[in-house]
DNA sequence: AATATATTGTTACTTAATTCACAATAAAGA
DNA sequence: TCTTTATTGTGAATTAAGTAACAATATATT
């Protein structure tokens, strides 16, 4: 009764993380407490993790890092690029788009959209559309995900033109809990609250 | 038997931004279902979740948005502004520098930390020292909570430095474990993963 | 070849988180 | 005042997540 879309995912992907930087230093197999050690959990949480997507080592031979990296990227589609919109580029959107990182996991920022025209002519590694063309790019490039990197103000607004002009995933960075239809995903990532969270335990922690 | 470091303390912080909103627009009661419809869980679990904070409300009264506010703000701490220093002035660290949002909540950046000098002269908005000020700077200020928004390869030896000039929270934005020792918390935002997990995500509810 | 050892894979157990159900009660209405 | 209604607060039930225990087995050792 595996329940594949819950924390085991995201650490599936912080397994992956270590399995590379090994691959980087040509080890090809690793085990268990190794994978444990490298992010932080318990060997027993790494091979029920596995297990649960069917991810097989050998009795005493722990696991073949290239298969399991192979493994991995079949279980999130890495057989071919995925592409993604940016709407907003502001501080964050601007970040996000230039980070190097995520050509090496498959990928890519496609285009992104802004409401200021200053940002059209600016040099960008990608085209920088007004909203209006929204609906032809997302049509035309056939992306389903977007990074919407707005301020929390129009965030829902937003979210709902990428609703109607096709996208079905949005990694949203506003404290906004988004209203969408629910064959829309929505992932948010608050950088204040995660902040704020971490001082609450850090706080805590000193006090006991 | 409350277990307030999970994640009904996030949930806190969902309700207080809903919460500062309702405040803004004059409303001074709301039930938990408005709370739960604004952010997205049952009633119940709003209920729930004060229940286990100790925090009362009025039966068919709901619940009075200034004495909650104040409540959920005494949980935070939110007496005293929250100093945190911010290490990296990269785009993720200038993005959550130029963050206007913090003065609101009680926090504030009072230093940044970065080993490229022309750092140093830029104008920013608050000081910038490189890491060898790093001690000095965090004794003299009594900070305690760090944000680590430098690149990956370094990110576990500048936390080493920032745990040894006493650093005991760090919200890290690298998709990295970092080895800290037990009375030092981490809280780690991995950009990356969350595009990745909601890529999964909106992947896996297309096809079924 | 037989024995010992290391490591996986899985089942059973425990703990955490969420949902359900409903009694308690304050407010409103008759 | 009595009854109805809306809403909270919590204990019980359920589901999800994590931990522990150990049998199965591949490899290494004697």
């Amino acid at each position: 009764m595996p329940m594949n879309v819950g924390k085991n995912i995201i650490r599936l992907l912080r397994y992956r993380m270590v399995l590379i930087r090994m691959q980087d230093l040509g080890v090809d197999v690793t085990y268990s407490y190794n994978l444990a050690r490298e992010i932080g959990v318990t060997p027993e949480q790494v091979r029920k993790d596995f297990s649960q997507f069917g991810i097989k080592g050998k009795r005493k031979g722990g696991y073949n890092i290239n298969e399991l990296l192979f493994t991995i990227n079949g279980i999130f589609r890495k057989d071919e690029l995925q592409g993604v919109i940016l709407v907003g580029l502001g501080n964050i959107g601007n970040a996000v788009l230039q980070y190097r990182g995520f050509g090496r996991i498959m990928i890519q920022i496609v285009a992104a959209f802004d409401i200021d025209p200053a940002k059209y002519k600016k040099k960008y590694s990608i085209p920088v559309y007004p909203m209006e063309k929204l609906d032809e790019v997302v049509n035309n490039l056939g992306v389903i995900t977007a990074i919407l990197a707005v301020p929390a103000q129009v965030s829902q607004e937003v979210a709902t033109r990428l609703v109607n002009s096709g996208i079905k995933g949005i990694l949203c960075f506003a404290p906004t809990h988004l209203k969408v239809p629910p064959d829309v995903t929505i992932n948010t990532i608050c950088i204040s609250h995660e902040l704020e969270y971490l001082i609450y335990k850090t706080l805590k922690k000193i006090e006991d």
